[in-house]
RNA sequence: GCCGAGGUGAGGUAGCUUGGUAGCCUACGGGCCUGUGGAGCCCGGCGCCCGGGUUCAAAUCCCGGCUUCGGCCCCA
């Protein structure tokens, strides 16, 4: 055996996880065109100061970042935000508003593979810029539900939050952004007794950590109830009301387009990457503990890149996780199954006879398989019996006397000789 | 980066405690079978994760590494 495998956090995907990649990234690419966004492809290198501009310090050193032979220091894309953010503070900066965009590929990140998480790993990417409106918000969540659905998925459940709830009061604490992010990076880690430590610290009046406590244990429930609730809880703390209440408003705009979408609200719901703003959400699906996509609003970010201020919500799904996800709950893919065919040459010299008569079922859009192993007629059907082909095209000197062939259905265990001009229309029709 | 459990032909496994010829099933290639199979029989190729150590002798015991699967961290 050679001794050559994969790099760890790499993985080969056989025929049929290929099969149910590629079907997870068509449906991604249908759910983009549905809801209007354009696709674009961007690098998988970028300069590393491109993609470490915004990257916290964590992201930024499980990089794969290298020199390449011109000296240039670079690294592969651990994640779409940053090429996206590239492209609309340069290129496309006076696209009109608002600005859809898909893309969906390889991202690469050097973390200790695990469960649903790999060092290649893929994803589907969509961004809509320039509205800050909630009903922007509402459309990354439905359209998230929409392609969680359309894979085949059940039963998943989105958990909902809004960074200004926390930010909000702390900001009013006059606490500096900076141990914000931190406190916020703690809730994040569930670390909540460090977190309100933290803000204690910093200055934070008791009021303060009492909201912040209450908010934290607020989650669950029917989704309304909680959003009161929250209000309630912030009341005076202006910033973080308007953020409830903008919460409230994509949760109703979402609710009533009277899709079933199973929401969660926690409101003291942190996501780590500091740049979000406002909305803020994830994905689960019930057997798979961890989230299969997450997204929401970041208004800074564009700016950060140098570009116009520009609103922004947006979402990534994992397309491993859905794929994870997908064999946990033992999804079916609904996949129409295509007619294929084994030409068979029955002497060596009619070899060049079965390539042939393939290539003018290719030409005519009919997939084909040629026996190329030199085996005889008997081996030839054993393998494309186990092969599950439908048919066998066997090819014999005395048929061809008369230009024809034996056709074969290998299910029905039926043949008949048919005339070489009327292959095609044989096999299309099903006429066997 | 840290922690835990594992690694025997391509896949699944036996052997490991108690050191002594690596066995089985499936899969793969071929023959029996010079034009009709899915059966059977027979033959063949392919293996102890890697490197050290102990020993007359290591798949087996010891050490280190790599790697797989999980957990932490982080994230999709």
């Amino acid at each position: 055996m050679s001794a050559f495998r994969t790099v760890r956090g790499m993985r080969d995907f056989l025929p049929e996880e290929a099969k149910l990649m590629k079907f997870i990234e068509s449906k991604a690419r249908r759910t983009a065109q549905l809801y209007g966004y354009k696709e674009i492809i961007t690098p998988v290198v970028e300069s590393y100061e491109l993609l470490a501009a915004k990257a916290g310090e964590e992201i930024r050193s499980r990089m794969y970042a290298f020199k390449d032979l011109g000296d240039r220091k670079v690294a592969l894309r651990p994640e779409f935000t940053a090429s996206v953010a590239r492209l609309i503070a340069t290129t496309l900066r006076n696209e009109p508003k608002p600005l859809r965009l898909f893309c969906v590929g390889s991202l690469y990140r050097y973390d200790e593979p695990q469960q649903g998480r790999f060092r290649e790993f893929w994803q589907s990417n969509y961004e809509l810029m320039g509205s800050n409106k909630p009903e922007a918000d509402a459309e990354i969540v439905m359209l998230t539900d929409s392609l969680m659905k359309s894979v085949g998925l059940k039963n998943c459940v989105f958990k909902m939050g809004h960074v200004g709830v926390l930010r909000g009061v702390l900001s009013h604490e006059k606490l500096e952004d900076k141990v914000q992010n931190e406190v916020m990076q703690l809730m994040d880690k569930k670390q909540y007794d460090d977190a309100l430590r933290l803000a204690e610290s910093a200055g934070a009046s008791e009021k303060c950590i009492v909201t912040i406590q209450k908010l934290v244990e607020l989650k669950g429930g029917d989704v309304f109830e909680t959003v009161e609730k929250a209000k309630e809880y912030v009341r005076g703390y202006k910033r973080a009301v308007d953020a409830v209440m903008n919460l409230c408003e994509i949760l109703k705009l979402v609710s009533e387009t009277g899709e079933k979408i199973d929401i969660t609200v926690e409101a003291g719901f942190a996501r780590g990457l500091e740049y979000y703003t406002g909305m803020i959400f994830e994905v689960y699906a019930p057997e798979t503990p961890i989230a299969l996509g997450g997204g929401g609003r970041y208004d800074r970010l564009i700016e950060l890149f140098g570009g116009e201020p520009t609103p922004a919500v947006g979402v990534a799904h994992g397309i491993d996780r859905i794929m994870l996800a997908m064999q946990r709950q033992k999804t079916t893919l609904r996949t129409e199954e295509e007619k294929t065919i084994m030409i068979i040459p029955i002497k060596e010299k009619l070899k060049r006879e079965a390539l042939k008569i393939s290539r003018t079922l290719r030409d005519a859009d009919i997939p084909v398989e040629v026996e190329v192993m030199g085996r005889k007629v008997t081996k030839a059907l054993e393998d494309a019996d186990r092969r599950e082909t439908s048919y066998a095209i066997i090819i014999g000197e005395k048929e061809l006397k008369e230009d024809a062939v034996v056709i074969r259905n290998l299910k029905k265990r039926e043949q008949r000789v048919v005339k070489i001009e009327n292959i095609i229309e044989t096999i299309k029709n099903n006429k066997l």
